[in-house]
DNA sequence: AGCCCAATTTTGTGATCACACTTCAGCGAT
DNA sequence: ATCGCTGAAGTGTGATCACAAAATTGGGCT
């Protein structure tokens, strides 16, 4: 099954878009979607034959996501792949989400207008239907949909192309962790007070409530790695 | 002149590292020691003939430090250049390198060895020799080496690969931001503090002191940016 | 059956060519 | 001299080919 196409990206209207980002967007939204497995092997042919476009733009695409650390290339070995997370990685993740998000949502604040406010509100709406249908890739993508429109108004590029990476790095794990577990155990409603702090243009509890919101989430994610340590190689051991 | 070489990358001998990969290391010390002014165009095909290689690598390489955002290429224009700073990109920049150096510096802390502090010494010393004989080139050097070879200890991947990507961006700007106020303001002597710290083993105050550290240079930069908008974008420079 | 080695396929990497577009140098007219 | 145009040179992008090395397969062995 293909889980990355170019139609889906961006219906960029009059854009003429390189080929190579319109791959990378594809890719990337794939990986914070958690569509493709951590040491899911993947390659540049395959990718470009699935897509519709020769090698090249994919070797670039590949290569920016490689500096991102969304995807690795084992070092000898060279075969590419979604890389997997140790639990010293992912505490490191934890942190850093930590500093960079929650800072995001406290810039956002003043910027905070009605439209957003009901978007928000929509956002929140679906992240609660996935979670009562039990599903895990409308959870993912509504979830996402309602903390990147709430950093993207921060007006703080740096920060806000930092958290785009983290979660790249963190996409392929969460979607297997709550897929195992379940979205039962989901991090209760820190969006509601989130979403009330953002309309009285309270800062400090938006940074707060968000920073909450984080930390249950990556908690979750710690135990589960913690737990299931080796998420099993799938097959053929080594001799 | 050309300021990027493969020759002085890793001496690397035995070393069968991708050509692309040395090109990456190469550029990347380049901008990080400033050797490339912001605004700076740069060209693949220039590059590539530099190096003694195909453009090919180069894209590669390239491609990795567009990510990382130590390059860009103009939008409707698409010529390849060194990254303006904007006041607003800069706070990001100082912001960031406070939340993740000194927690780098608070992990290498247990990890120290008496052959560190060697060192260590050793970079300081590099530090004040370059900056008596004003030699901003050789501050840069011997500064990056003494941050770094305390971030190595740290065993943090992530927060490491983060600190060189700030460094990446702040890189060009530093340089010539001390080259035209000289070295003589520079950041008094924190590092003295920062040894004493690492030997016995106080990682509160190791982590203080190189926020203290980061904070002074950076704000040497803030003030140089907020008095000096405008880099003046220099015209014609042929070698 | 289980295992090992050889041949085949597939992988990423690098080089080269083609193309559309921008920039720049040079010349002519005003 | 200044302005405006035009042809040449340079730009990043994409496609295709070549190649060494790793992964995979398949057959032959114990």
């Amino acid at each position: 099954m293909v889980v990355v196409s170019l139609e889906n990206v961006s219906g960029g209207s009059l854009n003429e878009a390189k080929i190579h980002d319109q791959v990378y967007e594809a890719l990337s939204e794939a990986l914070i979607q958690g569509k493709i497995p951590p040491l899911k092997p993947v390659s540049l042919r395959t990718l470009a034959h699935n897509l519709g476009v020769s090698p090249m733009p994919v070797r670039e695409a590949v290569r920016r996501l490689i500096a991102e650390k969304a995807l690795e290339l084992q070092p000898s070995n060279k075969r590419l792949r979604v890389p997997d997370l140790t639990e010293k990685r992912l505490m490191q993740l934890m942190t850093a989400r930590q500093w960079v998000e929650p800072e995001l949502a406290r810039l956002a604040t003043p910027h905070v207008t009605k439209d957003v406010i009901k978007r928000l509100r929509e956002d929140d709406a679906a992240v609660m239907t996935a979670l009562g249908k039990g599903d895990v890739a409308a959870y993912m993508q509504a979830n996402q949909d309602f903390h990147f429109s709430i950093y993207r108004l921060a007006d703080a590029d740096l920060f806000y192309d930092m958290a785009r990476t983290l979660w790249l790095q963190v996409g392929p794990f969460m979607r297997v962790v709550f897929g195992r577990m379940g979205t039962v155990h989901l991090p209760k409603d820190h969006h509601q007070d989130m979403i009330r702090a953002l309309e009285t243009g309270d800062a400090g509890t938006v940074k707060t409530s968000m920073a909450a919101d984080i930390h249950e989430g990556m908690e979750l994610m710690l135990d589960a790695i913690k737990a299931h340590v080796a998420p099993e190689p799938k097959r053929r051991r080594r001799g």
